[in-house]
DNA sequence: TCAGTATATTCGAGAATTCGCATATTCTTA
DNA sequence: TAAGAATATGCGAATTCTCGAATATACTGA
């Protein structure tokens, strides 16, 4: 496996190791939308919003396009919601793991004091 | 779509942001190892190696268990993988992309000048 | 108990990330 | 061309990440 790969693999978690990008991909489900829209639907400032969609910029993770006076944004590869989907998979198996060793752990409780 | 949802998905991919993390997972493709074959493999700082250990123990993404001597690592959900092997079906369309583009671009310039 | 092996932790420095604020840039419309 | 709307960029401060060096901890075997 060529390190040039995991270098790649490593940028890329690094462009979605932040929640507000999170957001922002989620959001694109929908379709594409205006730059405007983020900082309007998340609350969030926009210069910090625009920072951000820089990020995923750089990545090639969303494209954008100008359109008069806005910039509409949308994603390059739905591929990428597929990675969203596998952890949000992640996290439900780890939250079942954690209740069973809940549960194991007051029936321990139960039979013991 | 609850904001601790994104906030555990950016932790995760934070975790996974680093080359030599993304190479201590594929190692343990083989199945379990010890601490110590990660510097003999990828020749790396022993106390590099474990700080990275470190973090993906932190986040839970590999189980640590002391054998003697030594501590045998291994991974606790296979799911993490498919999220390796995911993004490298994305670089592969990347690149795929990336060339064809390229390709136009000859074409054009053929056709061109 | 002591020396040696395997692994983890701490610390400090340098780099990178994130944010708010201010300012630039790009485009439209009067 | 000037004002205004939409978006991006530059800057400085606070925080976090990463690494090497040194040190600590856990275990084994003599």
């Amino acid at each position: 496996m060529p390190d040039s790969l995991r270098q790649f693999k490593a940028e890329l978690f690094q462009a979605l190791a932040h929640s507000t990008r999170i957001a922002i991909l989620d959001l694109l489900r929908e379709g594409e939308l205006t730059a405007g829209t983020f900082s309007d639907r998340l609350g969030l400032e926009q210069a910090n919003l625009s920072q951000h969609l820089a990020v995923l910029r750089a990545r090639q993770i969303v494209t954008a396009r100008r359109a008069g006076n806005q910039v509409i944004y949308s994603v390059r590869d739905p591929l990428i919601w597929k990675m969203l989907d596998l952890m949000r998979r992640y996290f439900h198996k780890q939250v079942g793991e954690s209740m069973t060793m809940l549960e194991q752990l007051e029936k321990a409780e139960e039979r013991g004091s």
